[in-house]
RNA sequence: GGGUCGCUAGCUCAGCGGUAGAGCAUCCGGCUUUUAACCGGCUGGUCCUGAGUUCGAAUCUCAGGCGACCCA
């Protein structure tokens, strides 16, 4: 009766599931066991609540789901939350521009992708959501910041920063673009000088370098990216005097202390305190010039490598440490004056860039160190030699190599108190502050009498005012929240004003993992219970933009939270798959540079421009609505199911690649499940059930055993897929895909045992991958409660095994034949049975091999 | 300039010393007369190039090319 076949139909049936999955409770956290191992904490990382959804978000988000269930299936107490990463400029910027309350304007956001993503099937607790606006949350924030001021490692200094003189803020470096222009308004950013709050991340500079080597979960290039920015470097730091017996000196920092004797010129950054004593009158006014001309530029572009070197003579000298004779003090755009010492001397027959500098300047170039064994060589270098070597021109120093001759100038500069030995460090302390109304009050309030005082405890939270005028100008909206900044001192009770700064947002989501594990306790942030029952993450998945960022950041607020006794390990994510981006297929007209929507080109194989007829370029892009190669997720459930979606995303490309979007592949996926469908639907019209498990005969026939070894290699395969450091989704997909094509047509040709274990397998290894899809066929072949509750299958190697295999026959290397032979046929034997075969006598031509090479289960090669 | 990774069928990838594979797409045939169709079948590869090691190299080594990412 084929008419009365069902139809694969998601839009009706994911929604029912999606409602008795809650009804069940499966989401739901367990308690968790004493055993740690026991349980599993699968994350992604939480999305700012823009308010749509994207396919970066779906991509992230089902990856974890995947892994999440898959562990529940293993029997693991799985912890899988989701939240908002929800203060931030954007909320700020629709207060501005459409007079909407962030603090509204944010909770619908997340109202509505919650409901987005909860269409994708993802299952996730929502019971521990949380969002980092929100009072419940940000109070802990607060008081996690009133831990670090306690421990010292939160402090207000005064810095230069980037400030936009058209919207009145300070920015990050990361909004500010290579022209030195603010993203938002487009003016040139200034430098300032501010009083900022800062948390000194230095401190445990050492410790975030050191313990990278422990995340073995972790790609190798997060790891190169974080070792790169915390930058760790050993070398000297020297004194160059000001004059011959004077206190004053320049103190420059190097990695190349051997390079000493080179050393041509001495360079300031344009900020460094010394420069206005040493600049000559005759130089001042071009020292005056040349650092008013650096205000406009960002610091990426004063140190980029392709950017010619611009620096001007303050006209002073100072002394050099080992001979004594002066040295010229230059200013230069290429030094910093956060970095080391601000000083840096000028070495340039060693240093690429000091190199580039002394030509440019026509600056002598010494060298002092070649390659060993080889001779000075008189005429002048055309390009810096950088690599260590044996020391010339270097006094008592000369002949000495490499590390040694570095520490023997160390040792005689400490001698004779003209320096140190000195490790220092590119990473610098965070700069937390932000003069922003749509962030987390920093909880301290200043008092004429007692200074800085942290707003007590019992205080908590420091709420945000509301109904704040956001005009967009004049500086931090708080500071004209004139009733919420008048407060009495907490130390003297005298009048006192709250501090206006609001945290960077990233302070927020530095803790938001551990928050997770105890989501609703209003006594505490998280409790050491919590934590040692979930935390490290095992599970982390995101974006690698991330890399430096959130990551440092919460491994930064980890070690601390551990030397204070707060949290039990050492380092929050234990394993982190970064996945790549979503990419879809982008139009753009070659003459006129405009992108065009794909809805405005008719013929996709051969794509023009509507308005001139121009043959258009097509390749693959982020996703972005400027370009208009955007797919919406609630599109494609709408008209595919989420299943559909989860299933193609996971399989177009291994998880940490891009993955390029393309519509006819989707459909692919919609009728690999609509496959599995009418395979279940027609073992379900032969009566084939799932509730008891039946024996399996004792006897197979070949077709049983066939098709019992394509089951168990399918579970094996996507078992392996799914453990391990190589979450490999793609491929499991492609496992499944050969199981069910193993399974069509067979079902019907073998033993109810053999295809009931057949179809409950199948099913269960989709289980993950499309929940809703494997859900419903258990359901409809009687199988007891929800799929999601069963057991991930086992692998039988019995049925893995062959009775007979076959052995390929080379001769002299190349492919003659083959042998089909029992499987547990010892190595003579089949060597014998290689001899006798009528290959071996053809190639042989009846002569005995030289030599006989025989791999056991794979070939027989014979030599001649 | 240095480092890392990659280069296998049209696409995405597996294989990592032993007869070059999977899925998708293409193509063909059938069945329907489909409008989110379906079933069956066949194609399809100097494994980036060159040299070396080996009985045997996609796989190991070296050199080169191309690409991606990272660093300076």
């Amino acid at each position: 009766m084929a008419s009365s076949e069902s139809r694969y139909s998601p839009t009706s049936l994911e929604p029912k599931w999606q409602q008795r999955w809650q009804e069940l409770g499966l989401d739901q956290t367990p308690e968790p066991s004493a055993e740690r191992s026991e349980n599993f904490y699968a994350l992604s990382m939480f999305p700012y609540p823009s308010g749509n959804l994207h396919m970066g978000h779906v991509r992230n988000y089902v990856i974890t789901d995947v892994i999440a269930r898959l562990m529940r299936l293993k029997g693991k107490r799985v912890l899988h939350p989701m939240g908002w990463d929800a203060f931030g400029l954007p909320a700020e910027n629709a207060a501005i521009e459409r007079g909407v309350d962030p603090a509204d304007w944010t909770d619908r956001n997340i109202a509505q992708m919650r409901e987005q993503l909860q269409r994708l099937g993802l299952s996730i607790d929502w019971s521990r959501e949380v969002a980092t606006c929100h009072s419940d949350y940000y109070r802990w924030t607060q008081w996690l910041f009133l831990q670090f001021l306690n421990a010292d490692l939160a402090y207000r200094k005064e810095a230069t920063v980037n400030w936009d003189p058209i919207d009145q803020t300070v920015l990050a470096n990361e909004q500010v673009d290579a022209d030195g222009r603010s993203w938002r308004s487009g003016a040139l950013v200034e430098k300032r000088k501010l009083r900022q709050w800062f948390l000194k991340i230095t401190a445990v500079a050492d410790e975030l370098l050191d313990d990278l080597e422990q995340l073995k979960g972790w790609p190798e290039r997060v790891r190169t990216m974080q070792a790169n920015w915390i930058g760790r470097s050993s070398g000297a730091t020297l004194r160059f005097a000001i004059a011959a017996e004077s206190e004053q000196a320049i103190e420059v920092f190097t990695t190349r202390p051997d390079t000493v004797f080179g050393v041509s010129y001495v360079v300031l950054a344009p900020e460094h305190a010394l420069v206005d004593q040493l600049t000559t009158a005759e130089q001042r006014e071009a020292v005056e010039a040349f650092r008013k001309s650096l205000q406009s530029i960002s610091e990426q572009d004063r140190v980029a490598e392709d950017r010619p070197k611009r620096g001007v003579a303050t006209g002073g000298s100072v002394q050099h440490p080992f001979t004594g004779e002066a040295v010229p003090v230059w200013i230069a755009d290429y030094v910093l004056p956060d970095y080391g010492t601000g000083a840096v001397m000028g070495v340039p027959a060693h240093d690429s860039r000091d190199f580039a500098f002394a030509k440019q300047y026509d600056l002598p170039i010494t060298t002092v160190v070649v390659e060993p064994g080889q001779a000075a060589d008189s005429a002048e270098p055309t390009e810096a030699f950088t690599g260590l070597g044996e020391l010339v021109g270097s006094a008592e120093f000369d002949g000495l190599q490499g590390e040694q001759a570095k520490a023997a100038i160390i040792k005689a500069a400490e001698q004779r108190g003209v320096g140190a030995a000195k490790i220092t460090f590119r990473l610098r302390d965070w700069l937390i502050s932000r003069q922003r109304y749509w962030g987390c009050p920093i909880p301290v309030i200043h008092c004429d009498d007692c200074g800085v005082v942290p707003v007590p405890e019992s205080d908590l939270p420091v709420e945000l005012p509301r109904d704040v005028d956001l005009s967009g100008s004049g500086g931090s909206p708080l500071e004209r929240a004139t009733e919420w900044k008048q407060v009495s001192c907490p130390k003297c009770g005298k009048p006192a004003t709250r501090e206006t700064d609001t945290m960077d947002t990233f302070m927020c989501s530095s803790w938001y993992y551990l928050r997770y594990t105890d989501a609703s306790n209003d006594t505490a942030p998280f409790t050491t219970g919590s934590i040692d029952a979930w935390m490290p993450v095992d599970q982390y998945v995101g974006g690698v933009e991330h890399a430096i960022l959130h990551l440092l950041y919460s491994r930064f607020f980890t070690k601390v939270l551990q030397q204070r006794n707060l949290v039990s390990c050492s380092e929050p994510f234990q394993n982190l798959l970064t996945q790549g981006m979503v990419q879809g297929v982008t139009y753009r007209n070659p003459k006129t540079r405009k992108y065009i929507a794909p809805s405005a080109v008719s013929d996709a194989s051969q794509p023009t421009d509507p308005d001139d007829g121009e043959a258009l370029e097509v390749f693959f892009e982020k996703m972005s609505k400027s370009k208009y190669n955007g797919v919406d997720p609630g599109a494609v459930v709408d008209r595919y199911g989420a299943d559909t979606a989860r299933m193609f995303i996971l399989f177009k490309a291994p998880p940490e690649k891009d993955l390029e979007w393309d519509d006819a592949d989707v459909e692919g996926q919609f009728r690999f499940l609509q496959r599995i469908w009418r395979l279940c639907d027609g073992a379900k019209a032969s009566g084939l059930q799932l509730q008891s498990p039946l024996t399996l005969p004792a006897e197979l026939t070949p077709a049983e055993t066939d098709l019992r070894r394509a089951v168990h290699t399918a579970i094996k395969a996507v078992s392996e897929d799914l453990q391990g450091d190589e979450l490999q989704f793609n491929t499991a997909v492609s496992e499944l895909m050969k199981l069910s094509n193993a399974m069509g047509g067979q079902l019907d040709a073998v033993s109810a045992a053999v295809a009931q274990e057949a179809v409950r397998s199948l099913l269960l290894l989709l289980a993950p991958f499309a929940p809703h899809l494997a859900d419903e066929l258990w359901e409809q072949l009687q199988g007891s409660g929800s799929i999601h509750q069963q057991r991930w299958p086992e692998v039988d190697a019995s049925a893995l095994v062959r009775d007979t295999i076959t052995v390929v026959l080379q001769v002299k290397g190349k492919v003659r034949g083959n042998l089909e032979v029992p499987a547990a046929i010892s190595k003579d034997e089949l060597e014998q049975v290689a001899l006798a075969s009528d290959v071996a006598k053809k190639w042989l031509e009846g002569n005995a091999p030289k030599r006989v090479i025989v791999v056991p289960g794979k070939l027989v090669n014979l030599v001649p």
